[in-house]
DNA sequence: ACTATTGTATTATGAACTTAATACAATAGT
DNA sequence: ACTATTGTATTAAGTTCATAATACAATAGT
């Protein structure tokens, strides 16, 4: 797990977002226990009260849950997780259009521009 | 101009990035003279100490520069708007297909995610 | 039974952000 | 010359965020 945290937001919410993306995308496995606060805390170089309440943030997707004195886990129910799934990646689509769109660049002008960039970063 | 604000990051940056995009899509024209720091505080509906943050801001890209007691003006510099709104696009799409990769889609199943929602959006 | 580990809560401090209320210097427009 | 408008600066207050230093209750593991 890398910790890639910047200042443009608050730091727990970058937190919650990030494990939240893991989750998802299968990095962290359903049923899984997830590690310490203290030692999560530890990794991602933030205070424990910092991870604490990311945690506590996540918790209200449902995708985790805490079991008092052995720790926190991954939600089990997988079709929920593909749920989220789909739903965020629609959901990050239509934002990114949206912004293209305000720079002037139309939905088709958009998809153009991304096969042009993928075709410059294979060289 | 419509002020679409939240509370997810600092309103002054948001200013900043709205009134840059409005640049760069061509809404605001190149020697176009800005309304007053007052006025856009009032049409935001935000202090005027933020919206002079923003613009302040705003400057040091270039893209606009303060006249004194004249007000401000967007920049003539057509080239350098041009160069701006082609970076910040590649910025853009590289930044959204690395959320999407850090949710498990693969650039080309980026693509075919977006061409599907399209298709969905235009019924 | 004991102990370490767990999530959680509390209090304090400092920084960043936002609003508010003013004030000032410069100058465009009259 | 006068006046209103411009960008800009200052000071104060309140909120959120992050860190720090502890502390507590519950329980898994021994």
């Amino acid at each position: 797990m890398t910790w890639n945290l910047d200042s443009s937001r608050p730091i727990y919410a970058q937190i919650a977002e990030q494990v939240h993306l893991d989750i998802i995308s299968g990095l962290y496995q359903p049923g899984t226990k997830l590690p310490s606060v203290r030692e999560l805390a530890a990794q991602a170089k933030v205070n424990p009260n910092t991870m604490q309440k990311a945690l506590t943030e996540l918790e209200r997707s449902g995708l985790v849950h805490s079991m008092r004195t052995s720790g926190r886990f991954i939600t089990e129910d997988t079709d929920m997780i593909k749920r989220m799934k789909e739903d965020l990646a629609a959901d990050q689509i239509k934002e990114f259009l949206e912004k293209m769109s305000s720079m002037g660049f139309q939905p088709q002008d958009t998809l153009q521009l991304i096969e042009k960039i993928l075709r410059e970063e294979k060289s």
